[in-house]
RNA sequence: GGCGCGUUCGUCUAGCGGCCUAGGACACUGCCCUCUCAAGGCAGAGACCACGGGUUCGAAUCCCGUACGCGCUACCA
């Protein structure tokens, strides 16, 4: 039996939570949890000019919220887990400690070169149409010398010695992958001149440090993980297996970005998508159950999640497939689950106006079963209820006349349904959802007398009680509006045909 | 430029030598249901499995090459 496997997020707050970010999490987190191992949050917030802490509540915010909060690691309000700290710039001291090993060891050396210096060979060695690569230069500096320029107070970088020769991945997704450490671009720099530690560096010290067993990231990563490998070895330290994930694209299947794509998870929560749709789309996007089943809880993930079937070639992101599987799991929520979740996009609506007013908890849990089957995203149920929380809707008069009719006929046929609808709506009626219903027909009554379409007459009342062609059933929206709203609204239309 | 990775319907994918004259899902089209819109049901169109060579009795599946695409190539992460 091998041991507990312990993975990890390692997101940077220079930006909000990203939808690529949300997937590597999501699989490590499937990792953990099918393997009953560890998931792990850290915060890679080196490039101080860059990270923010708004940043990270937004990622941190948008984790919790996809339920993908770490078992280990930063979260929302603070850190949990004895492998801490788990926030990169607070673990300075340990980097430089790291570092310090590795220079007494002979494994790293102090670098003087400028960053003019290194621009101008790398801008020698483009014109000499060669790799742009660090020459090493500084290796030879005499280990004496470095001390006694530093101590002259020189500025001088911290280089990692890159050996020669070969360094072998062995990844779960892609199997073995081969590459010469000679076309990694030179000795690797760990210690900026300031002291401050980078990327590559971190990354190792960390996943020893927190003894992370499985590293599975973006495919973007392939390319480094020699140079972590190499860092690995020289620290002593056990590997970690690598999986690397095909990466999610834009429409054009460069890298998805922020450019091309809508890529902050918080600008799909907020459009209505659900946690449940997110989770189940962003599985599939690079890795399948090998079976045909689609709608998948993260419960079934969990059982089923393994590397074997994650995909090689890189998944276009399908926001239509995404709508799809939003609709498929605002079916599957409770009533009650549905309505505090549309609860917040009511309360925007009515706060910026596109309702008259607040929407009652009565009322948003009466008109659940009328939209229920109609939205494939949250925000859509106000569009489609807002008939109910205006004074009047804007009606235009052209589509009071259904287009079999004329201008009168449509006039008549309001004021002939008027008294078999004051007496069949009442105030606060229940809905009559698949019921007999006689208010309807005796209005198809009517409809049959006057030699009227029933679904003619039915569109003029639709248009004029909510002032849309595309509605809810229209008995049961007359039944939610009240008597009173729906008679004012049918003579408000008279008014205009006549008019 | 160098290095690496990848390539099955428009998209996400099943497939791990014969069950494939390639299956499912989204999107699309038509029909059914129906007061509109949806949801749901049924049907259809859509991939010569990037291309070219091999290996094999037999290849989408194994090997080699080519093309194309993408990624990486910082004192960013």
């Amino acid at each position: 039996m091998s041991g507990t496997v312990r993975v990890r997020i390692a997101p940077s707050p220079t930006g909000p939570l990203h939808i690529g970010t949300a997937r590597t999490a999501l699989f490590n987190a499937l990792y953990a949890r099918r393997h009953g191992g560890t998931y792990i949050v850290r915060v890679e917030d080196t490039d101080t000019a860059r990270s923010t802490t708004a940043f990270e509540a937004d990622i941190l915010e948008g984790l919790r919220w996809l339920g993908l909060e770490g078992d280990e690691g930063v979260v929302v309000g603070g850190e949990r887990g004895t492998h801490g700290p788990y926030r990169q710039s607070a673990r300075t001291t340990r980097y430089a400690e790291v570092a310090r090993q590795l220079l007494d060891a002979g494994k790293a050396y102090h670098c003087f070169c400028t960053p003019e210096a290194l621009e101008a060979e790398r801008a020698a060695r483009e014109a000499a149409k060669l790799p742009p690569r660090y020459s090493n230069r500084c290796r030879s500096i005499a280990p004496g010398e470095a001390a006694t320029r530093r101590a002259a107070g020189e500025p001088a970088a911290l280089r990692f010695r890159i050996p020669d020769g070969p360094v072998v991945i062995d990844d779960l997704v892609r199997g073995r992958v081969e590459i010469d450490a000679a076309t990694l671009g030179g000795d690797l720099v760990i210690l900026r001149a300031d002291g401050s530690p980078l990327y590559h560096f971190t990354v190792v010290v960390d996943d020893v440090d927190m003894g992370i067993t499985h590293v599975i990231r973006g495919e973007d990563h392939l390319s480094n993980t020699p140079k972590h490998i190499l860092l690995f070895e020289a620290l002593g330290a056990p590997l970690p297996r690598f999986a690397h994930l095909p990466l999610i694209l834009n429409a054009d299947r460069t890298k998805m970005s922020k450019r091309k794509s809508q890529t902050a998870l918080a600008d799909y929560r907020a459009e209505g998508f659900i946690q449940e749709a997110l989770i189940n789309f962003l599985a599939l996007l690079g890795w399948s159950t090998g079976s045909e089943d689609e709608v998948l809880s993260v419960g079934e993930l969990e059982g089923r999640f393994d590397l074997d079937h994650v995909q090689r070639g890189g998944a276009v992101f399908d926001r239509a497939r995404l709508e799809w599987l939003n609709g498929q799991w605002i079916r599957r929520l409770e009533p009650a689950d549905l309505a505090a979740r549309l609860r917040p996009f009511y309360d925007a609506a009515a706060a910026d106006g596109r309702l008259g007013r607040p929407a009652g908890d009565g009322e948003i849990a009466a008109l659940l079963p009328l939209i229920r089957e109609r939205i494939q995203l949250l925000s859509a149920a106000v569009e489609l209820t807002d008939f109910l929380f205006v004074a009047a809707p804007a009606v235009d008069p052209a589509l009071l006349v259904p287009k079999r009719w004329d201008a009168a006929t449509a006039l008549a046929a309001l004021e002939a349904a008027r008294p078999i609808l004051e007496r069949g709506i009442g105030e606060g009626d229940p809905l009559l959802l698949e019921a007999e219903d006689p208010t309807e027909a005796a209005l198809r009554g009517l409809a049959e007398e006057r030699g009227w379409k029933a679904g003619d007459l039915f569109m003029a009342l639709r248009v004029a009680v909510t002032g849309r062609t595309a509605t809810p059933p229209l008995f049961d929206s007359m039944r939610l509006l009240g008597r009173a709203a729906t008679l004012a609204r049918l003579d408000a239309a008279a008014a205009r045909l006549r008019g």
